[in-house]
RNA sequence: GGGAGAAUAGCUCAAUUGGUAGAGCACCGGUCUCCAAAACCGUAGGCUGGGGGUUCGAGUCCCUCUUCUCCCG
């Protein structure tokens, strides 16, 4: 695959929408939403997805590509936007991957996923077997598999049930599957890749976050929520709880004792709580020097945004 | 004007008959190869509204002041 990709990242409300319009625009790109909610098809408000004015400016992937009942994993996206940039590519236009799902992103960068499948049978069984007889049970047969240790966080079930699952599927312990990982080659290979995220100055991103809540809950993300109510979102172990929706189903469910200023309330507490987890990320993440915090008093232009160029590692280098 | 109750961590509240003040949430930090806007872990945080008294010892009992809530006129 031959072509230009750049990972444009960034907290929630810093201004990602606007700018990667009008970079596509000036640079020939094609836009690739890399937004774990705006992947869905009815989450509109609270992904704060892209209006259809927007869309028109610039084609845009990687939105309404799924029902809230499905799950619609980095697997699933990676399968997808391997598709995709290859025919941007092909059309000789830049890709512009866009979003503030920092995991997400960092399958454009480097190998996050092993590709072993993982049978219903074996999945059932694990589950059956954490919620009669728990945790305990769960690391008790990794540890068995695992003599030489398990390497993991063991008091988080979502990682022990995962790490399980591989060893039965595959029969191999956790340090041999860490080692084949480590193996796997580099993602979209072949493909110029350079990455920025954005931040933006404090009072003006809290003013942001504010603005932004408050026309998702005029613009009706209650109705959203209970449409997805309907579609079956709850069963959804991410979306049900991702914010805006978390706190609308909240909301729905407790009527009418939550005020629409208590509702803005919490949805701007869990905003900022994910803008502190996205800084996180992509500090430790991205590369270093490829942030900008934007301010209002100063605009950019493109020739001072600091990309930063990503060179592949090469297969089982550190 | 009279009566009752309350005052403890940033917030909501705990604290057995007086015995070294705790929790949840928030905040801050950290972990993570397929639920990632998820899940998980950790740190910090209080002269218990002010002042006085009783006691070996007071968040707890007594007095007083301040503030707030409710009730009666």
């Amino acid at each position: 695959m031959v072509g230009e990709i750049w990972l444009l990242g960034g907290v929630t409300a810093s201004g990602k929408t606007d700018l990667a319009l009008s970079w596509a625009e000036n640079n020939n790109a094609e836009i690739i939403s890399c937004d774990s909610v705006a992947f869905y098809r009815g989450l509109d408000l609270g992904s704060a997805k892209p209006t259809q004015e927007e869309q028109e400016r610039v084609p845009h992937h990687g939105l309404d590509l799924a029902d809230v009942h499905e799950v619609f994993d980095v697997v699933r996206f990676h399968d997808y936007a391997k598709n995709v940039v290859q025919d941007i590519a092909g059309r000789g236009k830049k890709i512009l991957v866009v979003g503030g799902s920092g995991f997400f992103l960092n399958g454009f960068l480097r190998p996050i996923t092993d590709g072993i499948e993982i049978s219903a049978e074996v999945r059932q069984s694990i589950e059956d077997q954490y919620q009669s007889k728990g945790l305990g049970s769960l690391l008790e047969d990794l540890n068995k598999l695992n003599p030489d240790g398990v390497g993991i966080d063991v008091q988080n079930p979502v990682r022990v049930i995962r790490a399980l699952e591989r060893c039965i599927q595959t029969g191999k312990s956790l340090v041999v599957l860490q080692q084949e990982f480590e193996r796997l080659p580099v993602p979209y290979a072949g493909l110029c890749k350079h990455a920025l995220w954005l931040d933006r100055q404090e009072d003006e991103l809290m003013e942001r976050i504010h603005a932004r809540t408050q026309k998702m809950v005029k613009g009706g993300i209650l109705e959203e929520a209970e449409v997805a109510l309907r579609q079956g979102i709850e069963t959804h172990p991410s979306l049900s709880v991702s914010v805006g929706y978390r706190e609308a189903i909240e909301c729905i469910k407790n009527r009418p004792k939550i005020s629409s200023s208590g509702l803005v309330d919490s949805i701007t507490r869990s905003t900022r709580q994910l803008v502190a987890k996205q800084r996180k990320w992509f500090r430790k993440h991205f590369p270093p020097d490829s942030h900008i915090t934007l301010s209002d008093s100063t605009p950019v232009t493109d020739d001072v945004l600091p990309w930063v160029r990503v060179l592949d590692r090469t297969a089982g280098s550190n």
